[in-house]
DNA sequence: CGAATTTCAGTGGAACTGAAATTT
DNA sequence: CAAATTTCAGTTACACTGAAATTC
């Protein structure tokens, strides 16, 4: 969308401001990892695996902010694709456990990489601290919602 | 959603922060604007014609990022409520001019403390300093990117 | 003619809800 | 019994597309 210079009462609202940054961020991330035949989630679920182990689909939802509901589909496509293992735990017949694959760790690698592009891309306005700092603010932000 | 510790490489992914930060604040702004029956995309609008004046629906899309197509329902429900009056351009036949009425700027001052009330909530985890950094980081990847 | 504006109808991805079936 | 897990069916909000009608 072609666009012009917004109200300063908007881009002085923090809520503002993180809606618009995501939507870009999101369109280019989404692109780039289209090219390759992903998604965010998928990136989001195989490092979550990778850093934390096996885990039940509750479990890696709760981890990287992904609905239950939305999990089933998801670990179907790793599957298919070969990146996930999905077994019935023995010691609790309720849970799937979902393993990260040797091709899955591989997949996660480039994945990683795909990633690491877009948000040079993204972040191209800002020198090295000023990232640094971004990511710092935006964390502190996320962590202490989950915890209020 | 409950949620526990995300992985490294999410919590330092900047669009993966972007992206929940802006979930979480989506949800906030939104559940507050609602209980005064208001949305974001209005007072997206209210505060542009204020800002700017009189505008054509395209024009005030292309100022705060609302698609022209989304505008029109939009404008109805403004009209509807008496916060903007919508009329035809005289000089210029294909556009209307929207115009912020006097009960349209009570809502907008209205909306604005409501709006006000949920960024300080969303920014309990920041002081002043880092709240003002933050603002300034977006508003440099935002604008940048407009332009780039 | 090409370009801009308004409008409508519809699409697509994403977060989310509610409930059933199973197991703890 | 209450609570957790997986799964499915469906909803909602939102950005976006495509095209028609009008006007510049």
């Amino acid at each position: 969308m072609e666009t012009e210079t917004a109200p300063t009462r908007l881009r002085t609202l923090p809520s503002w401001l993180l809606a618009q940054a995501t939507l870009e961020a999101s369109r280019r991330v989404a692109e780039r990892l289209a090219e390759v035949g992903a998604h965010r989630s998928h990136f989001a679920v195989l490092t979550t695996l990778e850093e934390f182990g096996p885990a039940s689909q509750a479990a890696l939802g709760r981890r990287c902010g992904i609905d239950r509901s939305d999990m089933v589909a998801l670990v179907d496509r790793l599957v298919a694709d070969g990146h996930v293992e999905r077994n019935p735990d023995p010691s609790d017949r309720r849970r799937n456990i979902i393993t990260l694959t040797a091709t899955g760790a591989k997949r996660l690698d480039e994945l990683g990489a795909v990633l690491a592009a877009a948000q040079e891309d993204l972040l191209a306005p800002l020198d090295d601290r000023d990232r640094r700092r971004l990511v710092d603010l935006l964390d502190r932000l996320v962590v202490q919602r989950g915890q209020g």
